[in-house]
This record gives C-alpha cells, structure tokens and sequence, in this order.
DNA sequence: GTTATCACG
DNA sequence: ACGTACGTGATAACA
C-alpha cells in the first residue's frame, strides 16, 4: 500500500507564486487553490496512491524558538492574496474527502517526518510530496520524496530516492541536516556556519558525512591532504561550532510528533457533493469539466477493474470481412457503438469474451462493398446496440433512408435521466463523472493512417473506441438507473421518445414563405414610421439599445426611472407600461419593441431557416431542462407568439401541406390538474370535477361568494394565485403580478390556503422531503437534484424551495405528454394512417394529417393523451383542426 | 462571452 | 432582513 502525504504549505506556497494571479469575478483570488488541486490531481494520476494526506503549519510559535530566538521570526508573513485562500483551499480539501493533519507547535515538515516514519511502521510505503529539499532527509527504501517546483504555470517535479539522492549529492539523504548546519538555510533563517557556503559544505559532508565526526576530527582533517577546509575555512568551522550544532538540531525533522496517525484512515475517498458548488463559487469550470462534477454529486467512483483486455483492432475493407463480423455482432449481447462524420465514419466495438474485445472501424472511403447495404444490416434490429445521442443518429440514418432498429441504451440521456442539471454529456465527461479519472488517450490509432478525418474525429473515435471497449458507461449506468428508479421512465419512454423526436424533426413544420414575407413587409413599414417618430421626439439614437434608450428616457427627458439593473435602469415592458402617461414616446417605443422583435426574432429568423420544401425542421433536445421537459432550438419552434394578435397572426403562417389539415391537440390545466392529484386536497379535486371553469371555481371558493357572482377581477386573482402556487408563490411576487400590495397579497394566499388545506400541506411536505433527500422526483420518478435546499444564503435556499414545489408538478405534466407521444406515435403506425405528429409544445401536441383522417387523429390524439395515466381529476386534452396553426388551435 | 429583453408553456 | 415565481431560446448590444 502506498500513502501520498502533501507538505500543504509547501505546495500552496509554490502554487501562489507559480500561477498567474487568478481572481474570481467578485475578486477572491485563487490562483493558490487552483495550482495546489490541479498539482495535486496530477499527482495522483502520476502515482496512483492508495490513501492521501495534506499536512499544515501551524502559525503558533514552536518549541524551538526559545531554543534560538529570532528563529523563523522574520520569516515573511504571508501577504493577504495568499493568506485568504488557505481557509478556501482547506474548504476544497474537506469536500474532497482529504485528511489534513495539523498540530499545535509543530510545522509541517514535522508532520511529514511523522507520518513517513508511522507509514513505514505500518508496512506501507510513502510518497512525500513537498517543494522543500529539507524533507530529502526522509528518504528511506520506502519513503520517496517528490519535490516540486512550479515555474510560469508549469509544474514539475522530481523523484528523490535513496539511489538518485545519492548520485546527486553523494552521501545519504539523512546528512541534509549536516549539510544544513554547516551551510545554513535563509528562507528558514538557519544560520549555519559564517562563511561556509553550498559547496564547501558539500565537500565537507561528503567527506565526513556528519557534523559530530567533522568536530570529533577537527586537528586530522586539517591535516588531511585532500581536504575542503582549507585554512581560512578551518578558523570558521572552529569559531561556528555552537551555531553548526544548533543548526543541525533546527534542520533536524521532528519524526515522532505526538500525531494520531493510521495510514488506513487516509485511504482515497470520494468527493464529496460540495465540491461542484465550491468550484463553482470559485469559477474552476475546467476543473468541473474534467473531474466531472455536477450538481448531484460525483457518482461513487467506480474505477473499473483493471484486467488484462486483449482487443483486436480492425478495419473493415471488404464485404467477406463485413459479414463475418455482422454475424459476430448479431450474437454478442450488445455492441457499442458511435456515428460520425454524417455516418462515413463507424465505429462498433464489443466483447467476443470475458477479456477478449473487437473494435471495428468503418470507413467509406475503405469499404469496397456496398455501403448502404452494411449499414443497412448494422442498424436493423438483430444488432443490440449501445449508443450516444440516439436521437440525433436516428435521424441521420432515416434521412439517408436507412433502418434505425436496435438501439437498446443512450448514455447521453441516461446520464440526463442520472442528473439532469448536469448539463453536458458528452462522452467524455460522463467518463470522467462515472469513473472519476479522465478518459485516457488510446494508442492504437496511427494518425497518418487516418489523414482524410479531422484531429476531432479521430479523437473522438479514438476515444469511444476505448471507452465502448471497456464498455463502462452502459455496465455502470444501467444498474444505476435501476437504483434511481428511473428505469422504467427510461425504458418506456425517454429511448423510444428517440426515434418519435427524430421523425418529428425529420417531417418539420409547412410555412407559407410568401404569407411570411408580407408580414414582414408590414411590420417593417410600422417599425420605420415609429423610428420617424421616436426619432421626431428625441432625435436620433438606437431604440434597441437599453443603454441608449434609458439614456433618453431617463436622462434627457427626465422620466422617472423604476427599477434598475446591472447596468443602468431598467427599459422593460413593465417599466415602460407605467410610465405610458408621462410622454407619447413611450407608447411609441414599446410598439417599436413588439414589431422588432416579431420581425427580427420571428420573420428574419424563421425565413432564414425555410428548408427548399416550404418546411422548417426544428431540433428538440432531450437532455437540456432540469424538469425533464423537451427544449426546441435552431429554430425554437415553442415560443411562436400566441398573446398578442399582431403575434398570432403568425401562426397563421404556419400551415399543413395542401390536401392535408392540422389536428391540434392540448391539455387543460394539466399542472393545476397534477397539483390537485398530487396533494390529494379534496376541495380543489372537486372544483375540477365540477366540470365549471377551475379559476372561476377557485375563486368562489376563495372570495366566498356563488360561481355565478365571480367578478373578472376575482377570476383574475384566483388565476394569477393558481399559477404562484405551481411556482413556488411568495406574497412579494403575487402583489407584483396583481398590481395590489403585498398585504392584499398575502390575504388571498392565506383565503386559498384556508379553502384548500391540502395544497398547504403538499407544499410543506414535498419541501421537507426535498430537505431531507436532497432531491425532488415526479410520479414518474424523475429526479431532480437539488443542493440549493440546503444551502445557507436565503435566496438560493428560497430558489431551492420553489423548485421543490415546483418541478414535480412541471416534471410530471412533462412525463406525461412524453408518453403520450410514444403512444401517439405508436398508434399512428399501428393504425396504419398517414397522419404525423410534427410538434409538441409543453402541454399541445400537433399532427398533420390528411383531410379524411381528421376525425380518427382527432379522436386517438384526444384518447391517448388522456388514457396516459390516472389521475383522481380527470386528465383532459382537447383535440381541434385547421388549415393553420391559429386556427387548429 | 455576458446582459437585457421578450417570445412561449 | 434577506430578494422575489417555474421552465426554456433567440436576438441585439456591448464589453
């Protein structure tokens, strides 16, 4: 066994000196920190120590200053810069999980002396890791010294054993104490001996080896032919005696400090969940990225067993190859598996024994046969396959007319469905999250071999090929997912929502390109006439400037300003709406807003992504929201205006092809629904089983009075308290939202409280358990982290809180309708109608269909959604048709 | 790259 | 007293 002791001071020091300043925006410097963990992870890759240790001065005055006055006393204090990042740095240590030893009275080469020498006692050997060539004394046959230097950010080190101490100092590590004492150290204000230097005392130790025998001999060694003392030098070894022999005690390493010392209690442990949210304060994201941390916590490392893997490497050529090894495939439980390069580059790899692997590679341009026709036979369901990304490879394979069957693991997203506030999952990282240790760089691949591809590919097939190899990430997940209770979420719906989404993206969504554009042609007319005018009020400046716009607003009108931000006072719609009294620019300003951003956000950005069919093709990422709903990008296709009419006009643009009509279909009140399931509160089940309008029954309830005599302003209350609720309500918010104070505020939550206790009670609970548990799940058993809920600053703790009242809610309802789409999906085909789904926006899904199938897509849309599960509301979707997204809907 | 704003559920 | 809904993505400005 072997334990890695760090002299911290020592390295810290170094670091801080070494490393460029480094300060975190808020102006906390790290440098120190950061060059002791990224030194420190280095190490341990370099060493792979089985247990580790930091040691620490302590700034109390030794024993050894009444011994010698003056001792240390003028070493330099530490500046400031440094000085506030040791109680960080031991912060860091603590959340790795690293002991650190420091003892009254005792520095921290003390320490290392002791635990080397009780390390040694045990039977283990130890590895001292320190910048100061005073620990070399250590060394011993199972005691290696590592010292370190660290020059313009780069550090190196060296490994002092006894052998190569001894070449390169020519005695034993033990006479650096006679060394010492003769030549003195000033950073450690050992005197020495006046007038003997390095190399006199080099000579002289390597001669005479101690100090005592030196003295012992003095009158001989003056006689001595070969001898370093010459004359001169005799009279100041004899005048320094005393001071040689203090020095020698000061440079002697205290081995037997009064320390609690087992080297099992150091043995290397994991991180603990802390560490993320340190790094993050200290803004140490490459640090985060690489050691894989995230919110969650480091998964428990599980290094995976290192055993001897023979793996046969090939490339595949020809088509007698090729079946040869699809015949392979077909049997193995499952290959791994990674798509590159638009699918010219492939990569499958499996086991063909317990320690036996193949890894295959697929090129294009190598392949002699039909090409199609092998990916053909690797993509149909006979081959079990292991992948990253399923979604996203589906798709590509289906636009190229190529089966896509088979796919029984996504790493990608069950690293989603593991953590979903990671936020990345690439190969990489969820190697390094799931083992802890980088993903090493693999050997076999000869560059020059592969010099059509580019430097990425390689290293990215390089890389899955090793870690499919192993084939870790599906080995530990799995079971994973399994302890998480998200196996059957992951089963039933996430995997098979992959090949759903991909025909999804791949059908997109008809626009009527012309219709686009003479809305466009409108809106840039209107936006020209406001500039005129704006400009007409204040002369000319950029209005989409919030800079700018303040600047005229605030400063050369002199409005009064609301609220502020960072940069200067806040220009919103909010703000603006409350001034609209004070100037006829206002009003003129906030239409300028609303026409620029549907032209430019909507008409610029949506022309701009018109496929040559008349479609657009949306991408919907799957691992992206912390509450597990879907996220559409490039272009987002779920934040089409809808509340505004100028704004919904422009879903009139978007259309089904001739011939064909849009089924449209959405959940009513699906959270609030979920609220009154999930907190059981019986007044609230009934006010949907009442089958009135929820917000209208809410507020009879709540103000008291019949359904009939529910004013619009009570509707309006009861509504804007419903939603607070779903988002983690405070008084504060729901007075802003309403336009009342905070008191009228907190009356009503305290009347809707009182109506439905239950609600009430839900939110205590499900806050509690977050508290508890440290997460918060759905009734699908999604999981979300959540460290915020313990944190001690009240705004994150608050954020924490609404989270945990919220995401179940949001969570579930997203559950939902992903299930919902596998079964619509399934029901599509199985039925055997043309009908698509081409879109889902959070709580509506939208199929094109044929005008014959209307009523059936209808009618299965409706039936589907609704039959996902039971709830002790009713679940209720609503189905409608058009010609056009506004009027489907 | 970050900030402010605003579009959606 | 704290600072104020939950979840997203795109754009333009500005550093």
């Amino acid at each position: 066994m072997k334990l890695m002791v760090i002299d911290g001071n020592s390295i810290v020091n170094r670091s801080f000196y070494g490393v460029r300043p480094l300060t975190t925006r808020d102006g906390l410097y790290t440098n120190a920190v950061y060059g002791f963990v990224t030194t420190m992870q280095r190490l341990l890759d370099e060493e792979e120590p089985d247990a580790l240790c930091v040691t620490f001065d302590r700034p109390e005055p030794t024993f050894r200053h009444k011994e010698y006055e003056g001792y240390k006393a003028q070493r330099k204090r530490m500046t400031e810069e440094l000085a506030q990042q040791m109680p960080v740095l031991k912060e860091v240590l603590d959340a790795m999980d690293i002991p650190r030893y420091e003892l009254a009275g005792y520095e921290a080469d003390d320490l290392l002396g002791t635990i080397s020498r009780k390390c040694e006692a045990a039977g283990w050997d130890c590895i001292v890791v320190t910048g100061d060539k005073d620990s070399l004394q250590l060394i011993t046959e199972h005691t290696k010294v590592k010292l370190v230097s660290t020059r313009m950010g780069k550090t190196t080190t060296k490994d002092m054993t006894p052998e190569s101490f001894q070449e390169e100092y020519g005695f034993e590590p033990v006479h650096i104490i006679d060394l010492k004492a003769l030549m003195g150290d000033a950073s450690d204000n050992i005197p020495g001996v006046k007038g003997v230097g390095e190399k006199t005392a080099m000579a002289l130790i390597q001669m005479y080896r101690t100090v005592g025998h030196l003295y012992d001999h003095m009158p001989e060694i003056c006689m001595a032919p070969e001898t370093p003392a010459k004359p001169g030098v005799v009279k100041k070894l004899a005048d320094g005696e005393n001071d040689a022999r203090m020095s020698g005690h000061l440079a002697t390493i205290i081995t037997d400090a009064p320390l609690e010392f087992v080297p099992e209690d150091n043995l290397r442990r994991p991180v603990k969940p802390e560490l993320h949210s340190i790094f993050l304060r200290l803004e140490f994201n490459k640090l985060i990225e690489k050691m894989g941390l995230t919110a969650a916590g480091t998964p428990a490392a599980e290094k995976p067993e290192k055993r001897d893997v023979t793996v046969h490497v090939e490339q595949v050529t020809g088509t007698e190859q090729a079946e040869k090894l699809l015949e392979l495939w077909r049997n193995a439980e499952h290959v791994a598996l990674l798509a590159l390069e638009n699918l010219s580059v492939v990569m499958v790899d499996c086991w063909t024994g317990p320690d036996t692997g193949c890894m295959a590679e697929l090129f294009f341009d190598r392949y002699t046969g039909d090409w199609n026709a092998l990916l053909s036979a690797l993509f149909s369901a006979d081959i079990r396959k292991v992948s990253h990304n399923v979604k996203d490879l589906t798709r590509i394979l289906l636009e190229n007319n190529l089966p896509a069957e088979g796919f029984i693991f996504d790493t990608a997203l069950a690293g989603y469905l593991l953590d979903a506030t990671a936020g990345h999952y690439e190969i990489e990282r969820l190697f390094a999250a799931y083992f802890r240790e980088e993903l090493p760089k693999p050997v076999f691949l000869d560059k020059t071999a592969f010099s059509p591809l580019s430097d990425r590919v390689q290293e990215e097939a390089a890389m899955h090929s090793y870690a499919s190899a192993i084939d870790a990430r599906y080995d530990v997940m799995l079971p994973k997912l399994k302890e998480t209770g998200v196996e059957e979420l992951y089963f039933q719906t996430e995997l098979p929502l992959c090949r759903v989404l991909a025909e999804m993206e791949l059908a997109g969504f008809r626009v009527d390109a012309g219709a686009l554009q003479s809305y466009g042609e409108k809106l840039s007319a209107a936006i020209s006439a406001l500039e005129q005018k704006i400009y007409s009020y204040a002369g000319e400046f950029n209005i989409n400037s919030p800079k700018q716009l303040g600047e005229v607003l605030f400063e050369r009108l002199g409005m009064p300003h609301g609220k502020r931000t960072k940069t200067g006072w806040s220009t919103n719609a909010e703000v603006l709406d409350k001034l609209r009294g004070e100037h006829a620019i206002v009003g003129d300003v906030l239409e300028y807003r609303q026409y620029a951003k549907l032209k430019s956000t909507y008409v610029d950005g949506l022309t701009k992504v018109i496929g040559l069919d008349a479609r657009i093709r949306t991408s919907f990422q799957m691992t992206v929201t912390s509450t597990g709903r879907l996220s559409s990008t490039e272009p987002n296709l779920q934040n089409i205006p809808t509340r505004t009419e100028l704004g919904s006009e422009l879903r009139r643009m978007f259309v089904a092809e001739p011939g064909k009509v849009l089924v449209d279909a959405d959940y009513s009140q699906i959270e609030l629904r979920l609220l009154a399931h999930i907190s059981g509160d019986q007044a609230m089940q009934e006010a949907f089983l009442s089958g009135e309008d929820f917000h209208t029954v809410t507020a009879s309830q709540v103000f008291g009075v019949p359904v009939e005599n529910v004013t619009g302003e009570m509707r309006r209350a009861a509504k804007a308290v419903n939603f607070g609720i779903v988002y983690g309500i405070s008084a504060f918010s729901l007075s802003q939202d309403l336009g009342v104070t905070t008191t009228d505020a907190k009356a009503y939550m305290d009347a809707y409280f009182e109506r439905f206790p239950g609600v009430k009670q839900y939110m205590e609970d499900v806050v509690e358990r977050a508290r508890k548990n440290g997460y918060v799940e759905t009734l699908f058993r999604r999981r979300r982290a959540l460290p915020e809920i313990k944190a001690s600053k009240f705004a994150t703790r608050s954020f924490g809180e609404r989270v945990a009242l919220n995401m179940p809610i949001q969570g579930t309802a997203a559950d939902i309708i992903k299930l919902a789409m596998v079964k619509v999906f399934d029901r599509l085909k199985k039925e055997g109608l043309a009908a698509k789904l081409i879109m889902q926006v959070h709580d509506e899904l939208i199929v094109e269909c044929p005008e014959e199938e209307t009523e059936r897509v209808a009618a299965l849309l409706e039936e589907e959604m609704e039959g996902v599960m039971e709830l002790s509301v009713p679940l209720v979707a609503e189905a409608h048709s058009g010609t056009n997204w506004l009027e489907a809907k």
